[in-house]
DNA sequence: GTCGCGATTTGCT
DNA sequence: GCAAATCGCGACA
């Protein structure tokens, strides 16, 4: 557990999320991860960054804006391997979009990030509100493409337990940007924060 | 405030 | 050739 506004050093790093998270219907993870945290390593200063998670968006092999949708191969190769993966891809000729692989046995699903919140005051002057914001102020690109989001300290990029709040609840919309399966109720994010891409 | 455009990868038609 | 899980900027109202 680490203290929301708190940045760990080496010595006491955040606890990773168990692979076991990830493994589970992907629409339920996408959930669940709201008020998760995103912690970066910089190795400069040899500190962990927490950013809170508050905006998500599932995508399935049923799914027709998936990557994953009637095909195994090329880059979305990744969404069949395993829950736990960083799945990176290049869009628009000039944009990132970070997610992580989540879906049970056999299936393949990630889950794409669009918004967090800085929670050191350091950080909170970064632009992180959009999955295209987010990679470019978090300097994720796709090296990161395949890299494990579990382990600590190793990994650059992971996801921890954060601190779930009482009164946070969670909005269920359709999702932004896409005309294939355009109706699914698929993303979601918490409520009445100021770090939501679309309100 | 709202609208339209350009950036220029990836993969499907 | 073109649409896509996007964003920032400049034009105009």
């Amino acid at each position: 557990m680490v203290a929301d506004d708190a940045l760990c050093s080496v010595l006491n790093p955040p606890s990773a999320l168990p692979s076991a998270f990830f493994e589970r219907d992907t629409v339920q993870v996408a959930q669940e991860l709201l008020g998760h945290l995103l912690i970066l390593y910089d190795p400069g200063s040899s500190l962990y960054v927490p950013y809170r998670i508050v905006e998500t968006e599932a995508y399935t092999d049923e799914d027709p804006a998936c990557h994953a949708y009637g095909r195994r191969h090329g880059r979305a190769e990744t969404l069949y391997k395993q829950a736990g993966l960083a799945y990176v891809y290049f869009i628009y000729g000039m944009y990132f979009c970070l997610n992580v692989v989540a879906k049970t046995e056999g299936r393949a699903g990630a889950v794409l990030f669009r918004a967090v919140e800085p929670l050191h005051a350091d950080y909170r002057i970064l632009k992180t509100h959009g999955p295209g914001r987010l990679t470019k102020a978090l300097g994720i690109t796709k090296a990161l493409h395949n890299e494990v989001l579990l382990t600590s300290p190793d990994s650059p990029l992971f996801l921890a337990q954060g601190q779930k709040t009482d009164k946070m609840s969670i909005i269920t919309t359709t999702r932004i940007g896409i005309r294939k399966a355009a109706d699914y109720p698929w993303r979601f994010y918490i409520r009445d924060n100021p770090y939501v891409s679309v309100k």
